[in-house]
DNA sequence: ATTTGGATCGGT
DNA sequence: CCGATCCAAATT
């Protein structure tokens, strides 16, 4: 039976932490200028405001942290460190502020993609503020569910990075990845050779 | 109007 | 650890 590739709305009003999760494995789609970029999504961060202060919406509603406020399966993007964009995808009934980070993914259109942390898979991927608000399951930008003869990852979940402002809720275990990928952005050195030189397969 | 610090990254 | 680089938001 074939099933649409995209998830359905509903997918992004499970729980914040569900979601986080459920995206390890499926694809990140854009479709840009001539160019179709294509992506496995191996690690995710959950964002769950108002009362997670690691997120941005902690700080009430601002012009930066609308999306968040409205409906699910939207693009939060957000400009940092003065050079890099972040995607989110945008979790949660209207009005309850929660977000999920990409945080890295396994390129599969174009293998030389340097996509391994958030601000560089939307640089690799030309994700930027133009797409914030946008509908992930749009015709230029989307989400694909995993072919069926994909494997199931192996998910570990650890802290989120970066968050040390937020007090204990930097403790919070919401970050979630596949625990085999060398694309993971904090995969230890020796599987970051892997992903540089894919031709030279480790053993495994 | 000015200040502050950030959901990053690569190199040292 | 450090620097690059700039914007959002809070503060004055």
């Amino acid at each position: 039976m074939s099933r649409s590739p995209k998830p359905p709305r509903s997918f992004f009003l499970q729980g914040t932490l569900a979601v986080a999760r459920g995206l390890i494995g499926m694809h990140l789609v854009h479709r840009t200028g001539g160019a179709l970029h294509r992506g496995r999504i191996v690690e995710t961060e959950a964002y769950q405001g108002p009362r997670d202060l690691a997120a941005h919406s902690s700080r009430g509603r601002t012009p930066r942290t609308e999306v968040m406020f409205g409906p699910p399966g939207h693009a939060y993007v957000y400009f940092i460190y003065g050079m890099w964009n972040c995607l989110n995808v945008v979790t949660a009934r209207a009005g309850r502020p929660h977000a999920v980070l990409l945080r890295a993914l396994e390129p599969l259109s174009d293998p030389a993609a340097r996509t391994w942390g958030p601000g560089l898979l939307c640089q690799a991927f030309r994700i930027g503020r133009e797409l914030n608000g946008a509908d992930l399951r749009g015709p230029r930008l989307w989400l694909e569910r995993a072919p069926g003869r994909a494997r199931t990852p192996r998910i570990a979940r650890a802290m989120r990075i970066g968050v040390d402002y937020a007090g204990d809720w930097a403790l919070k275990p919401w970050r979630f990845y596949d625990a085999d990928s060398p694309y993971v952005s904090t995969a230890p050195a020796a599987a970051r050779a892997a992903r540089r030189a894919p031709q030279a397969r480790p053993v495994e």
